[in-house]
DNA sequence: TACAATTTTTAGATGAGTCTAAAAATATTT
DNA sequence: AAATATTTTTAGACTCATCTAAAAATTGTA
């Protein structure tokens, strides 16, 4: 397969996101928001994209990533978490430090490299955030979870991916020693700021605002 | 420390290796040829290296790098280098494929991968083809060594690198049987076309072409 | 439906890195 | 030393990816 530019790469993962996001068009403005540039960048980028037969694109109706950019996208998002793992697994970084790494990794060209590492690391399932990685075919595997902010007092689950990526909230979670498979269960809830007692096995328990129940995934028991 | 494109670091480490390989300036013409890119595009990048201090230069003088492009060009090769030791020693790749996956890892930027990944491999002193790796200072370790061509009949020693890094000559000598570490003695040299005889243990014994051993390091013992 | 607000595209410019062709400088021969 | 050959630089053009400002299209609202 062709080679593409680490910026048409990057376009195509930001199109893939924002379809994945809402299951409609995406538009020139978002696009540009997720890319941190111009619009006007971001039509000029669009052209180029739709000439190389990535994406379906019609002036001022949005786009929409082809067969092919989807594959593309898919095996960069394949990548990118594959070296998450790596460099949490293998180096010891912690779970924040991961992204930047890999936003970098992901753009090596090498098919054979990729397979190998996936079979060196056991070929995980999912990625240190808990978001699923992609098989060789472009496969995710799915899985049922809901917002920890979804479920109800008495309802019980295990905490297996976060919605906010950002250091800051991963860097909140190690301090108050919540990660990916711990156990909880939803005491109370307080209607005056939809915060949530969570109890963590029989003696400790905690109180979540609203805005970290709303970045939790849980897998219901 | 900022940041420089691929191309940039590339052009490094091209005026590296001719300096290395030759004591004084390196010229348009090589750098082009190491390269493989016109004259003209070189002396426009080695105007823009200059500006930015990681090159002394003079038109039509050559160029050699300063201490600031000497520090960029060796954390390149610790980088090549250490990829190629992760590449072969984890992911069990032959050292005839590593080189071209290390060509791109080696741009990676993060010190602190590095380190980790410097750790994570024990501290190699030398990659899957006998090169040093420099430690995190840049200092090189240096290692008595000569070509296999240059020993008399009688002398011995150990093969500790390869001259040639050819995907070509690695699997040609995959397919007799030498590789690093391996120890042989000079049995017989013949003056007609400079082969030479070589005894790999009491009893397996070789005939190398003038061109193999010339492309062999060995250390004496 | 018409006007206003928003989004998107176009136009024109810029810098990095590349090219070819031609000019200038340096090195080699005679 | 002069002529010739080689190397290096300059000049001008091209692509990719970006920008700002202005024009055009679409969407929302009165
Ligand atoms: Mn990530
Ligand atoms: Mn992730
Ligand atoms: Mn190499
Ligand atoms: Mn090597």
């Amino acid at each position: 397969m062709e080679n593409f530019s680490q910026t048409e790469e990057n376009y195509l993962k930001a199109i893939f996101k924002l379809s994945e996001r809402e299951d409609k068009p995406a538009s020139t403005n978002a696009i540009a928001g997720e890319m941190s540039t111009s619009a006007a960048s971001v039509t000029d980028m669009l052209r180029r994209l739709a000439e190389k037969g990535l994406i379906h694109y019609e002036k001022y109706r949005g786009v929409a990533l082809t067969e092919k950019g989807n594959k593309l996208a898919t095996g960069l998002i394949r990548k990118h978490r594959l070296w998450e793992v790596f460099l949490l697994e293998k180096l010891r970084f912690s779970w924040d430090e991961v992204h930047d790494m890999a936003e970098q990794l992901e753009h090596i060209q090498s098919p054979e490299l990729v397979e190998r590492l996936d079979e060196y690391l056991g070929r995980p399932k999912f990625d240190p955030h808990g978001d699923p990685i992609p098989d060789a075919a472009g496969n995710f595997t799915f899985r049922k979870q809901v917002f920890l902010s979804a479920l109800n007092p008495g309802e019980a689950g295990v905490v297996v991916g976060v919605n906010d990526h950002s250091p800051a909230f991963l860097q909140y979670l190690d301090r108050i020693e919540i990660k990916l498979g711990v156990q909880l269960r939803i005491a109370e809830r307080f209607d005056y700021d939809e915060s949530v007692r969570i109890m963590l096995g029989e003696t400790n328990e905690q109180v979540l605002s609203k805005k970290v129940s709303q970045n939790l995934f849980i897998q219901k028991f």
